[in-house]
DNA sequence: GTAGAAGTTAAAGTCGACTTTAAGTCAAGC
DNA sequence: GCTTGACTTAAAGTCGACTTTAACTTCTAC
């Protein structure tokens, strides 16, 4: 399969798996003339890496996490403990996503006088910095 | 206030708030000598703006929410409507942080014989990409 | 064998949300 | 009056994840 082809059916453009692999996520396949030949399951990794990837992991994170798929062996302790984590980070960002949900809910359907009145109430205090992106070298 | 003092009861820095200023998401206060002095509702306004932020809006958007908040009436229809649209996608982006959740917890808990087999069970499709941050123009 | 599509590289550009830098101005305490 | 720290500006730098560009090479179809 051409760089191209696994484009195509992963929906990237070829550039972008390109830059996977320069980062170090992605193997660099064998070549044929200088070109590029991917294995049929290469779209498998390809689709693993973009939907990780649209979760919030950074590149970096899922270079580590898949460190751990490459391997032929059951997963080891260090990559459960990553995984434990990023499953509290996800926790977190499901609450906090549920207080936005409350939040604009209210707003939407309050009859305060004003906006400013409404919001004013709900007194939004600092430190609401939220880890989605920790690094995760922090864990090993 | 001045700003440092603004940025420290929000956990900004100054550069930001300037920034923030600068890109219209807050007004600009009256000035002695040059200087900023905002009024004490500007911790609230800043804390709100940096909410929203961190809850992935971006600042035009917040720009667009806080243009409703600046009235002093009840919230129009453009802006419930805006809230709506908003809240949907608070919606998806819990639903997908469920689905990665399973996720992890299953490849935490399972004991494929690697990490190989258990993902390709899975096959995940194309076209994952959600819209936390489609322009909030379209919306009017 | 030749056109044109698709592949190659390194390097530069983009986007959003800031931060940093440089060079200067203002204000408060001594 | 002078120092020091906080403020001012415009412009450039940063970060991650790509995309775009430029200048080539290679493959495929005719």
């Amino acid at each position: 399969m051409k760089i191209g082809e696994l484009a195509s059916h992963t929906g990237l453009n070829a550039s972008a798996i390109r830059y996977y692999e320069k980062c170090g996520v992605l193997d660099a396949p064998y070549r044929i003339g200088g070109q590029r030949r991917y294995p049929a399951d290469a779209v498998h990794r390809v689709l693993l890496i973009r939907f990780a990837s649209e979760m919030g992991f950074t590149l970096s994170e899922i270079k580590l996490f898949l460190s751990g798929l490459r391997d032929k062996a059951p997963v080891g302790p260090r990559w459960r403990k990553l995984a434990s984590r990023k499953i509290k980070e996800v926790d977190e960002t499901i609450e906090r996503c549920g207080r936005l949900k409350s939040l604009l809910e209210h707003l939407v359907r309050c009859h305060c006088a004003s906006l400013q009145v409404c919001v004013e109430r709900l007194s939004l205090s600092p430190n609401l910095s939220f880890a989605l992106n920790k690094e995760a070298s922090e864990v090993f």
